[in-house]
DNA sequence: GCGACCATTTAGATCGATCTAATTCGGTTG
DNA sequence: CAACCGAATTAGATCGATCTAAATGGTCGC
């Protein structure tokens, strides 16, 4: 069932072709190809000219299969809606690209049996190497199995091996800046607003949120879940506000989980930076065409997605280089939505609590 | 220069392998993976035996070669950070994952020199079709070029050639929407605001918004270009409410342009929906979440990229079949970003302007 | 004049699948 | 009993490049 049409596969241009009309060997042409400094410079224009002239194009499915290398990457992410990924690709996507090489994008959607499908199916493209987000649930096993099939393989954002490469972010830190610059503010009722799947950095995230309130000496129990559609979590809002978790400032997971509360908030007639502190995640474009400009610990996705592709390109480069770590410092970026807490609101210290 | 490792392609498990060891020939392991119904179920299960057995990969490059198909679409972007092209690429995404093909992606950047290349490396790769996003400024001869290589191609969004499928959106649908909305409720003065690279469906937004003023005996004189970078945006809110071209509401080129005018007119001490009244365009997701909520056309993007998909899957099927055009009907979603005209901004009208 | 040596070029095998054109074989038919 | 059939299987050519190992032709030293 060719799928394509007869004519395409006809007439098509080769390499005998245009060193036929050049009147060298195959061989020679594929050298001029491959710019190879072995070949003169007269028979390599020749060359050259004929490539031109019969307007022949390079098949990297043929030279794949002899040279076993496709100048192509798997990229696998689990969500493709999240401005924060498209940050990261574009990141990749920009290495890559600089060394010629393609991406293969696939969308796991947080999805392990997914995301299994689609890494046999990269495999079986022939891909180079992989640039894996792990889906959420995903089990330590997959990446040693990758590293038996001798796969190269980067992990980005999330980590389930230490046996392989990753470039990521130091959430730990990136927490801390958030708590310290409220606490220093004199909030003392912070709490923490979660949402999406969970995995390492989902994990790595809530650890350094309470280590931080720890070493403040302020009570980190304030930890609420709160729901993954943008639009649901406004309705949420109310949780951070009143009643016995009553605070006066919210660390957000995310800078999405931020935008929805600054929304929900404003519902209950709040005033963002007056009323109550709001501190994002991440720091992508939104965060400051906000009203009131959101404060955010920056992530620089780009920066990390980048970092992840010269990785792979350097692993791609010498196989049995030793596992990696690339973990990205965060950056505090404040702005409008987090003020001094005024006590109007009325608070809960952790001994009063 | 091989780039990989040695071990890699020794010891790799061939067709051949399997079929030796499943004791039949080459041909006959080939028919059973491509479940081919020639093949009797014993021999059928036996094969898949020793596949499973042997860790075999099917090797597409190989297939690629000698069937001339390699269930790999090219997509052609020009921006990955904008929200509205990452839905699209998810809803093609979808199609094709589901047709068992793989997504190339590229980045053009608006740039058409880098498109160039960028088509000539999908071709090298081989892919059975182009989804392409034209970058601005792109010749309707690049279109005719791929139709003569007979590389089925699909244009999204933007439009360059007619001899050529394409799938997008009745912008002047939505520019009569917005305008009919914002006169519909007493506006007179209604300015469009305008930004990004010139392209068909720049223009297509530009001559609707100018047929639907004209239609309501509107002035439709009041065009204005804002920056590209979104804080920009905001610094451009004055342009709109004060001076001779001063308006009483915006319809926006995007949801981009909405949210950054929106953060300029509350820089102003405006409010969105009683002082001023604002239209975005596309209804991204965060519309939704936007305070007030933004009245916006809504283009699905979604849905485009799965009809672009499908447009270009059917082409694959059928090459010979006319050129076809997918213009989705885009559909006004009324929040609160717009309101009636109170007339306490003043105003100006077609005849006292 | 002969071998060594360098730079350049090339013939032919090869990668791992698919495709074409048989071949095999048990069973039926005239 | 030969001819024929359909279902199942297969040998061998083939896709378009790369790689290996060897050939070619010219220059130089001795």
């Amino acid at each position: 069932m060719p799928i394509l049409s007869e004519s395409r596969k006809k007439n098509r241009v080769t390499l005998l072709d245009v060193a036929r009309y050049a009147g060298v060997s195959r061989a020679t042409a594929s050298l001029v190809i491959r710019k190879s400094p072995l070949v003169s410079t007269e028979t390599r224009t020749k060359v050259e000219a004929a490539m031109k002239e019969l307007g022949y194009v390079y098949n990297m499915g043929a030279a794949r299969l002899r040279a076993d290398r496709s100048l192509t990457i798997g990229v696998v992410i689990p969500n493709l809606v999240n401005p924060f990924f498209t940050e990261l690709l574009a990141g990749i996507d920009r290495i890559l690209d600089a060394a010629g090489m393609v991406v293969i994008l696939v969308n796991s959607r947080d999805l392990v049996t997914r995301q299994e499908m689609l890494l046999t199916r990269m495999r079986e493209h022939g891909v180079d190497g992989i640039i894996l987000c792990p889906a959420a649930e995903t089990e330590m096993s997959l990446v040693e199995r990758m590293v038996e099939w001798e796969l190269p393989l980067v992990q980005v954002l999330r980590r389930v091996s230490d046996d392989c490469d990753y470039a990521g972010v130091d959430y730990a830190l990136g927490m801390r800046q958030a708590v310290d610059h409220l606490a220093g503010l004199g909030h003392r009722d912070i709490a923490f607003a979660l949402h999406g799947p969970v995995h390492s950095a989902y994990q790595e995230r809530i650890d350094g949120f309470r280590e931080a309130m720890d070493a403040r000496g302020l009570d980190p129990g304030n930890i609420i879940r709160v729901p993954n559609q943008i639009a649901a979590i406004a309705e949420a809002a109310p949780l951070f506000v009143s009643g016995t978790s009553r605070s006066s400032a919210v660390v957000c997971f995310n800078d999405v989980v931020a935008l929805g509360l600054s929304a929900g908030l404003y519902d209950l007639g709040m005033t963002i930076g007056r009323d109550f502190s709001l501190v994002g995640f991440d720091d992508v474009a939104d965060a400051e065409a906000m009203r009131p400009r959101l404060t955010s610990v920056a992530t620089f996705p780009e920066a990390i997605g980048e970092g992840a592709a010269r990785l792979l390109l350097d692993r791609l480069d010498k196989p049995d280089l030793a596992p990696r770590k690339l973990v990205n410092a965060p950056q505090l970026h404040i702005r409008q939505s987090s003020t001094f807490w005024q006590g109007s609101v009325g608070g809960r210290t952790k001994n009063a609590g």
